[in-house]
DNA sequence: CCGGTTGCCCAAAGCGCTTTGGATGACCGT
DNA sequence: ACGGTCATCCAAAGCGCTTTGGGCAACCGG
């Protein structure tokens, strides 16, 4: 059933029938109505290739996964990330693409999507420190949100992010109140933009309390099991071992567990963990103390929020760039307590 | 720069263009060269919805991945997934629409998918055993291929599957072999095609070596962690708790184990563990031993295969659907031993 | 020399929608 | 009775592509 079909149905032109759905003021009411009726009952819905063509917008929204190249995987938190620009996106109306792409020729994927005019803005996953997308983008004057920040970037541009400087700066301090001065960081890989943030404000705390950073504990690596597992392991074997953690996601604090625990150790007591908790689903327990003590923020709901500003962004791309700073909490959970000598 | 631009800056009716990009024969050799050369030059590329819309086909899949109105979470599994079919598509030029939803009006998605003619297919996830969108899409005549089975379907649908009655009856064996008789099942919710797979594998292991399944060790829950924790919490409670665990997936299998170290067990030693393993990137430890015992089989490449499987479908509507069952292997890991007497 | 092929190219129709720019009556006051 | 307003509807153009159905030379053999 397609707009032709209904409008003779009805016995009417297209026109009508098309701006009757449309809501414009030019048609009585009882034809609307009648319309309206007719739609439902046939089912009708527009064909969005042409109703887009005719537009000019597509109503759809452009997210480029990148896929690492050293693991070949995906990092878990998309999943969240994108049922949160799912839900703002099927609330409005529209359409989400996705696109998984190995970080060597994300370029050509951008470009494409632009030039094929697929979608009408798109949401920047993982940036770098210098990420050369934000030129990119603005070159081909393509709305779009960064999850992230890039540090390195000389345009201004969009952003949503978690004060990850902040989160560890408190981290870093909750356990140097615990006495804890040994503090090991497992961070993510330190071309992430989020990584580098982290670690400054884990060196701001520390060299608050005036202790200088030690590399022998400062890790960067990509955020699985085994890499924090590998982090910790080697760490716990240095003559003056590391007495907590600052882990950069939940996955690498379960190696970093395993790690300790296969020392011998018990966590929460002989050794403290924090990590960052993007609150992915299947991992928080509602209703029971949680077992990391993590700086929290939910992804998900970043997600809804980034999309709400690109689609923003795409009804008046003129106007000026959004920003969005989301403040992550300190949740107490049973893997730190006091140093024990 | 559109297909007008191209062809006044060559000299060339659009018709020529396009026949010539797209590889028709009657256009001079020499002009194709020129045409393709000018196309890259100017970064043409055709407008994907005006394309579509002349051919009839979108060149695009749709996803629809299922958010459970329980804990509002998605399931780990479809980010690699996902990953995979995207492999697919890049290479045969496919896009990926992503529609997330809450299980409550799928319908409608599928629906919108179809009428809008937005996709040329869809891949089905997470199938119930009574799953009414088999139903739906033969009636809406849209392409699908179902990741999984529904077995109380009466049409016959394409779909690729792992092997899981033969996975959880290996699993079981094995336990058995070890000496373990009290071996619980800390299963997925089973209103989902492959929990109930699974359980039968369970319990024809059983009944071949004349055990009788006990419902007090046999739990049927969302795959959390906290869920998992709960489950063999209660079961290490009984007066005659289990041995062995049998759970399925990681992510729960990672809480039974908080839930036999708590209560002071080992596991390996005291208490076995195999899950389900899914191969997903961030927790699977390539050069070492696994933490884990399980079986195993890659979603990622579940994704690949069923995407491909799609694609063959939607080339060739009107030919036979496409079966695939892959089978998971039995990885050990240090999560396992023999019975302790 | 001439009808028939062949090679190369193009104008125009069509995909299914929205929007522009009227057309047609009904109804108004004078 | 009549010009003007208003409400309601519609034909046709346009979005950017592909494809149909020729057109026009150049070349062929008879």
């Amino acid at each position: 059933m397609r707009l032709k079909d209904l409008s003779a149905a009805l016995g009417l032109s297209q026109t009508t029938v098309s701006r009757a759905l449309n809501g414009y003021p030019d048609v009585s009411e009882a034809t609307r109505r009648r319309v309206i009726e007719a739609a439902r009952r046939f089912d009708y819905r527009p064909d969005a290739r042409a109703r887009s063509l005719a537009l000019g917008a597509a109503r759809a929204i452009g997210h480029v996964i990148p896929l690492s190249t050293r693991h070949e995987m995906v990092n878990p938190v998309f999943a969240d990330f994108i049922a949160g620009a799912g839900e703002t996106y099927a609330r409005l109306g529209y359409d989400m693409v996705l696109t998984v792409v190995r970080d060597d020729d994300e370029a050509r994927v951008y470009r494409e999507l632009a030039s094929t005019r697929r979608v009408d803005g798109v949401i920047v996953h993982a940036p770098r420190v210098a990420d050369p997308r934000v030129r990119l983008l603005c070159d081909l004057k393509m709305p779009f949100v960064v999850h992230g920040r890039v540090s390195a970037a000389d345009e201004t541009y969009s952003w949503l992010d978690v004060n990850n400087r902040r989160a560890f700066f408190r981290a870093t301090d909750f356990l140097l109140d615990l006495g804890h001065r040994r503090i090991a960081l497992v961070n993510g890989l330190e071309i992430m933009d989020f990584a580098i943030r982290r670690r400054a404000g884990y060196e701001a705390a520390l060299a608050d309390r005036g202790i200088a950073p030690d590399p022998r504990i400062m890790s960067s690596e990509e955020m699985t099991e085994g890499a924090g597992y590998r982090a910790a392991r080697s760490m716990l074997a240095l003559p003056d071992p590391p007495t907590a953690f600052l882990v950069s996601s939940l996955i690498p604090a379960l190696g970093v567990r395993r790690a300790v625990e296969e020392r011998g150790l018990a966590m929460g007591r002989d050794v403290s963990i924090v990590c960052h908790d993007d609150e992915l689903g299947y991992f928080t327990t509602p209703d029971s103390v949680p077992v990391f003590t993590a700086t929290r923020s939910s992804v998900r709901e970043a997600g809804r929020l980034a999309a709400e500003m690109l689609l923003d962004l795409v009804a008046d791309p003129s106007g000026p760039p959004r920003h969005r700073l989301l403040e992550a909490e300190l949740v107490l959970g049973q893997s730190t307590g006091p140093l024990r000598s």
